[in-house]
DNA sequence: GTCTTTCGCTACGGATCGTAGCGTAACCGC
DNA sequence: GCGGTTACGCTACGATCCGTAGCGAAAGAC
């Protein structure tokens, strides 16, 4: 389990003594979900989210330091879900992407939370190290597996030098989660299958631009 | 100015009495922005930013409801510095305001403020709804304008039907907005000439290919 | 059984919030 | 000038939340 194990940084390493609750560690996230549903990122109490998960404040301070990365680890499980099916063609696949990523997006707990988990690790580099092994790294997997998927299908071209291949591949990613993400939250209006249509057709005619250079 | 507008909301509409100082109004602004750099959004107290603005607290909750409030409005007078000029083609004009935008998410204040306010705004519809009116919709003004030039460079086609424009213009917001923020915040990668130079070509290339169907 | 670690609980100092009350300062109309 | 009106700075306050410390009890490891 990712939460458990982004959690684990306080604990002794020698195993004896009374266990953690593995129990204790899942209420605590879930509650942590619920009570950014409820109040949002800035009147979430630890006190709070401590009372809903049925444990001690201390408990909670045992485990993580600081709010931010127990909101970290809260939603990093969310976005584990999203998994990329071999549709048959690459723009059925981005469309599948596209669709998954804004029914994320459209959890509220999920919105609240990876916009403020943000906004801090503009300040905090452990924060932003922590959100990129444990949403981001993840997420520019399913990328690369969309587009070995395509070049076997003769989609798309294998690109010969692997440092464009990298730089590509890292646009696409930016140009995908970046869209959907500003499409709802900043423009807060709906993806659709309109949109996701239109997105999608945007966008393959732009690798097709790419490929040729 | 934007600001000055903005948080006029509480003010007595009749005019008599001793005036607001406009003075207090940039001094407190530009203490936030300093605040943000230094402090970060959850840092952030009110009674500091007072104190370097040279103002009391009480003047401070005067004139803003919140923090909230306070935060979006100090922030969205950066926004007003994109400027989209000619540069003679629309390859150009995109690199131009990506590399603007680019510029402006660099400064640590705007990264931090802009995220933070957009992820409270998840919460609170009457603060998504200032963002809109202060930031978005002014930012979107440009795209419209970058098509019209396009359009009469012969670039462009016209679209018949001003539903599918708007719709248009709309993704081609978000692709840009969204890719660039997400490159700059979430991945935490610098925009460069090199990346403008393929995020154009790729955005570019996908407008044909729209404009096609 | 003993040892070790976690647990729940209570209590605490410190910081910040947002508001109220007061006397003073600045501008308006007469 | 001179009341009327509003903004200002200042102080003080209750309320809330933070993060930590100390305690006795519980739960496994050996």
């Amino acid at each position: 389990m990712v939460a458990g194990m982004l959690s684990r940084r306080h604990v002794n390493p020698t195993r004896s003594g009374r266990p953690r609750s593995a129990a204790a560690d899942t209420a605590i996230l879930l509650a942590t979900r619920a009570a950014l549903v409820e109040l949002g990122w800035s009147k979430l109490s630890m006190g709070d989210v401590a009372a809903r998960a049925g444990v001690a404040k201390t408990t909670l301070y045992r485990r993580w330091a600081s709010k931010n990365e127990l909101v970290v680890d809260a939603v990093a499980v969310i976005f584990d879900e999203i998994e990329i099916h071999d549709r048959g063609s690459l723009t059925a696949d981005i469309e599948g992407v596209v669709l998954q990523f804004a029914a994320l997006l459209d959890r509220p707990e999920t919105k609240t939370a990876l916009m403020a988990v943000v906004a801090e690790s503009t300040r905090d580099d452990a924060l932003r190290d922590r959100i990129r092994t444990a949403i981001v790294d993840r997420q520019k997997g399913l990328v690369l597996k969309g587009r070995e998927r395509a070049q076997a299908r003769g989609e798309l071209a294998y690109e010969s030098d692997p440092g464009t291949a990298a730089r590509n591949a890292d646009l696409i990613f930016d140009v995908i989660a970046g869209a959907v993400v500003h499409r709802t939250l900043v423009s807060a209006e709906a993806v659709d299958e309109d949109w996701a249509r239109g997105f999608t057709m945007l966008l393959v005619g732009g690798l097709a631009a790419i490929q040729g250079s």
